[in-house]
DNA sequence: GCATTATAACGAATATCATTCGCTATTGAC
DNA sequence: GTCAATAGCGAATGATATTCGTTATAATGC
C-alpha cells in the first residue's frame, strides 16, 4: 500500500492559497496551483474531490484566523459602541476586502456550486455563532446569546457574503462607512432597550 | 447595409430568460440559448457583446417587475411595521429566492465578472435609491430620504445578494423569518426615534 | 528480507464551452 | 441597379476541469 504525504497535501493548500489570492476562483487554474505545488494535475485528485473543496479548504482556515484576529480586536475596545463598530469595520470592510484576501474566491466559488458539490456549511454555521456570541458580549456584557443576536449575526453575515460579491466589480460608490455607522447604532440602540 | 431584427433580439433574450431560469449563469450555455431562439452561438454575438450581457440585460427587465411589485404590496400595508416587514419579506425572502427566479443568475454572473466586463452598477444603484424613498416613506411617511435610510437600504441589499448566494446552496438553516423579523424592529425602532 | 497489493503519481485523453474567424447572403442607401 | 456594410452561420480555437490507463512505490503479512 501506498500512503498520501502530508507534504503533498500542505504543498497543495499552499499552492492553491497563492494561486486562489492572485485570481480568484474562477481563474486559477488547477494546472497552475499543480505546478507551484511541484505535482500534477491529476495528482491533485487524489488529495481533492473537485475544485471547490480545495477553495474551502483553503478559505477556511485564511477565514479562521481573520476571525480570531477580529474577535481580539473587538474585546480590546472597552465602549460597546466602539465594539460593535470594529466588529463590522472587520466583517464588512477589513475581511472581505482585504488585498490578498480571499472572501472573493469563497463567494465566487460558492456561487457556482451546484447541489452534487455538497457544500457543507459548518464553516458559516460556526461564524454565525461566534459573531453572535461576540455582539452579546459587546452589548449586553454577558454571553447569554440571546435570540436577537442570532438574528443580528445573520443579517452581518449575509450582508458580509453581499460586500464580498461586489467587491471584485470595478467598485461603484462604497457606502460603507456609513452603513457601519449606520448599524452600529441601531444595534447600540437594541442594546439600551433590553437592559431596561 | 443590414440591420439588426428586434425580432431576433427579442427571440435571444426570451430564450436566454428561460436558458438562465432553468440552469443559472455557470451552466447555461450559448449554444442553447442559440438553439432556443432558432438562431446561432456566433451571431448571439451580433447582439451582445458577451455572455455576462445577455444575463445583465436578462435580470434588468425581471427585477425591475419584481421590485415594481413590491413597491405597490408595501403601499398597500397600513402601518409602519407592516410596510417595513413586506418590504423584507419582498427582498429576503420571496424574491431572491423566486422559483423560476433570476437572482442566483445574477450573483453568478456578477462573481465570475472581470474588471473588463466592465460592470456597470446603474440598478444596483437605481434599486438602492428606490427602496430609502420607500423605507422612508413607510417608517416617516414623507420621502424626505434622509443619510440614514440610503445607508439601511444599502445594507437590505448587500444582505439581498447574500440571501441570493446563498440559496442555490444546498439551502442551510434558514433564519430568515427571525431575521426579517429583527431588522424589522431595529428600523421601525429607528423610526421612532426620529420622530422625537 | 521478500512477495503482495492497494494506491500515489503522472501523462495523455476527454468533454465542454465561450468566443473568434472566414465566408456568404442580404438589404439599406445612393 | 449597384455598392458596401454587416447579419448570419458553420467551422475553428483555446482554455481547462476532470477522467483514464499505466507505472512505480511502499505498507503489510509472511
Amino acid at each position: 500500500m501506498r500512503v498520501k504525504k502530508q507534504s503533498v497535501y500542505n504543498a497543495i493548500l499552499q499552492s492553491a492559497t497563492a494561486e486562489f489570492a492572485e485570481h480568484g476562483y474562477v481563474k486559477s487554474t488547477i494546472g497552475r496551483i499543480a505546478e507551484r505545488a511541484g505535482t500534477s494535475s491529476s495528482n491533485i485528485y487524489v488529495y481533492f474531490q473537485c475544485k471547490l473543496d480545495i477553495a474551502l479548504a483553503v478559505y477556511e482556515s485564511w477565514f479562521k484566523a481573520q476571525i480570531y484576529n477580529l474577535v481580539r480586536t473587538v474585546r480590546r475596545q472597552n465602549m460597546p459602541e466602539a465594539k460593535v463598530k470594529k466588529l463590522l469595520e472587520g466583517l464588512w470592510n477589513n475581511i472581505p476586502k482585504h488585498k490578498n484576501g480571499l472572501t472573493t474566491t469563497l463567494v465566487q466559488a460558492l456561487s457556482t456550486a451546484t447541489p452534487s458539490d455538497n457544500y457543507n456549511p459548518k464553516l458559516l454555521q460556526w461564524t454565525e455563532k461566534k459573531i453572535a456570541e461576540l455582539l452579546s458580549e459587546s452589548v449586553t456584557g454577558s454571553t447569554g446569546n440571546q435570540e436577537e443576536f442570532t438574528s443580528i449575526a445573520n443579517i452581518i453575515m449575509l450582508a458580509f457574503d453581499g460586500v464580498g460579491l461586489r467587491h471584485n466589480l470595478s467598485k461603484p460608490v462604497d457606502h460603507s462607512a456609513d452603513s457601519i455607522q449606520q448599524m452600529t447604532y441601531m444595534i447600540c440602540a437594541m442594546g439600551l432597550k433590553t437592559r431596561n
